[in-house]
DNA sequence: CGGTTTTGACCCGCGC
DNA sequence: GCGCGGGTCAAAACCG
């Protein structure tokens, strides 16, 4: 699996319905971590840009996660300036991250990926994770011609949820499924349809954890969340985030939440509307709620601020 | 009928 | 060099 080795996050302050863990996922080879630099916060979004490092820890707490629960810790690398290994070398972004060790329970699973852990195995000891490698092969080697795809950053989370696929305000086409290496659940591939926007993203379910569904995005979205989703998306679109949506729980009932679990955007860019309270998905109707996101960005950086060590 | 999903084949990096 | 395994392609099947 590609996700070897990426931290991951977890937290589960939402233990009910839904569980969110964040994981990221570094490159390949790499070592790199570098430690967040508090004064140079970032948005969540950015970080995934590359174009900062973040702390995810901060992340956690915008999020209302709390660090002490679950530990969460790693670094982040913005890639651009790294240089990364691998072979990839584009120009994107990567993030790395060290190792995180996550609590509880559910991390194990989480490493749901821990499959190959083997492989790449190389320090985390946490089951979180591992790995890397992800960024090593699953670069989209795939591809065909010599465009080779550099790596893009990714993040990943894992969400307690039934179903799959877990909405996120952008429209997804499955390109690929196949079968993971330990696991009894098959792990999707999807792609933004989005004309020009290469985010992708992977889902699988934790095969220790079946109620856990781990949703890796990779890259990031080119244009704002389409405004067409069932009613939610003008609240998504709010965010646009620059890269990871957010994603929130379908509900099988039929209604579904506006994602905004992450929605940091960018910090400069305050393009704000309204305020819409970000809420955070929830299987039933059960629905987190987040401070709105102009205030979000406010307080983001505070708390990146007061969380450093 | 257009867009999405399914699914086997193919590609590619890595470890042995 | 070979096999393994992850990731992607692409044609056919589906679906609204």
């Amino acid at each position: 699996m590609s996700d070897e080795g990426q931290d991951l996050y977890y937290h589960d302050q939402f233990q009910d319905k839904n569980m969110i863990m964040y994981k990221q996922f570094s490159s390949a080879n790499y070592n790199s971590s570098q430690v967040f630099d508090p004064s140079s916060y970032m948005s969540f979004t950015e970080c995934l840009q590359g174009s900062s490092n973040m702390d995810y820890n901060s992340l956690a707490n915008v999020f209302g996660l709390s660090p002490s629960s679950s530990e969460v810790f790693s670094s982040v690398e913005g890639n651009h300036q790294n240089p990364v290994a691998d072979q990839v070398g584009g120009g994107e972004t990567l993030v790395s991250t060290q190792n995180s060790s996550v609590s509880s329970s559910s991390n194990s699973e989480a490493a749901g990926a821990e499959e190959d852990s083997e492989k790449s195995k190389k320090d985390s000891l946490i089951q979180a994770e591992d790995g890397g490698e992800s960024s090593k092969k699953g670069n989209n080697k795939g591809k065909k011609k010599g465009e080779k795809k550099d790596k893009e950053p990714r993040f990943a989370f894992m969400t307690k949820s039934e179903v799959d696929q877990l909405e996120d305000g952008y429209r997804w086409r499955k390109y690929g499924q196949k079968a993971v290496k330990n696991s009894p659940y098959p792990r999707s591939y999807y792609r933004c349809t989005t004309q020009k926007c290469t985010v992708k993203k992977r889902v699988e379910r934790s095969f220790q954890d079946p109620s856990v569904v781990i949703t890796t995005y990779e890259g990031q979205h080119t244009h704002p969340v389409p405004t067409s989703l069932r009613g939610n998306a003008a609240a998504a679109g709010m965010f646009t985030p620059s890269m990871l949506t957010t994603p929130r729980i379908p509900m099988s009932a039929g209604s579904s939440f506006p994602p905004d679990l992450f929605f940091m955007q960018q910090s400069h860019m305050n393009s704000q509307t309204g305020s819409t309270p970000a809420s955070i998905y929830s299987q039933n109707s059960q629905q987190y709620q987040l401070p709105d996101y102009g205030l979000l960005q406010d307080i983001v950086p505070s708390m990146f601020l007061k969380q450093e060590p």
